[in-house]
DNA sequence: CCGGACGCCTGTCGGC
DNA sequence: TGCCGACAGGCGTCCG
């Protein structure tokens, strides 16, 4: 569920509760995440300081004095911050608790997130290594995707959605991408020119910044660190907009599965 | 190597 | 009311 601007509005709402700060406990009421939590993760964290906070596409990263946490918020996870006496709901699967008595909550009702210790340096790790560059930083551009695209057929929303190709852009944000540079999400990548390629990298950017403003999209699980909504779901411009009309021209979305997830475009507009 | 299908989990919603 | 299938923001693995 959540895009590289959910996680990014995660990381800033979090950072100042944490950076700088000391790692009282580590409590996990349910291990078994994507990776299962190891029984030495509670003696690994305790008593060590939070030295830095980062992103890498939907990776959350944060600097230890030994090591590093690498999290990932999976379909349906959150990150909040709370007093570290309030009470846990349900799927509420680990706190870490400062030493300040502020406290970082992780819930997923799917468990398909991920929260690991690692001794190397993020960089290196088997998950992190491979990723493609960060859509809002330097080495992102049209002439980059229409190169990686080369003859490819896979469809091109499928394409950008590739974390090997670029990192962050999910579900939503692949349609809404499409959508402002005109093209039909099922066009092969490789039939892509480098002048829509050029239109699509600027279509992403733009999508990905507006919503980080807005504090990313809530559609039912997100929340921000306090626990409010972000408000980018009202200025969705064709996801999760079947039979209504396209703002531009007035006919109606159209969605259709493409590789497996559900995909949404304008006919008029996308070709 | 590439692309497509599937599985991992729980919750929600709509149709019957 | 209950049941059942479809679907949900991700991603790794397997297979042809």
């Amino acid at each position: 569920m959540p895009e590289l601007p959910e996680v990014e509005t995660t990381l800033r709402g979090i950072r100042p509760y944490l950076e700088g700060r000391r790692i009282q406990e580590l409590k996990v009421r349910e291990r078994r995440l994507r990776y299962p939590i190891t029984d030495d993760a509670e003696e690994i964290l305790a008593g060590q300081r939070m030295l830095s906070l980062s992103r890498r596409g939907k990776y959350l990263l944060m600097g230890l004095e030994k090591g590093s946490l690498l999290i990932h918020l999976g379909m349906s996870g959150s990150l909040r911050i709370v007093p570290a006496a309030t009470p846990p709901g349900i799927h509420d699967h680990l706190d870490l608790v400062m030493e300040d008595g502020g406290c970082l909550r992780m819930r997923d009702p799917r468990r398909f997130g991920l929260f690991i210790w690692i001794a190397d340096p993020p960089e290196k790790h088997p998950l992190i290594r491979e990723l493609g560059p960060e859509p809002l930083e330097e080495g992102f551009g049209g002439d980059y995707l229409f190169f990686r695209a080369g003859n490819r057929h896979l469809p091109v929303k499928a394409f950008i959605m590739d974390a090997k190709v670029v990192v962050g852009i999910g579900n939503i944000y692949a349609s809404e991408s499409l959508f402002l540079a005109g093209i039909h999400p099922n066009r092969p990548a490789g039939q892509v020119s480098a002048a829509l390629y050029d239109l699509l990298a600027r279509s992403i950017r733009k999508v990905l910044a507006e919503s980080i403003t807005s504090g990313g999209t809530s559609l039912r699980d997100f929340v921000r660190e306090d626990g409010n909504p972000g408000y980018f779901a009202q200025q969705l411009r064709v996801y999760g907009r079947e039979g209504q009309a396209c703002h531009y021209c007035g006919s109606l979305i159209q969605r259709e599965k493409i590789g497996q997830r559900s995909s949404f475009f304008c006919p008029n507009c996308q070709y």
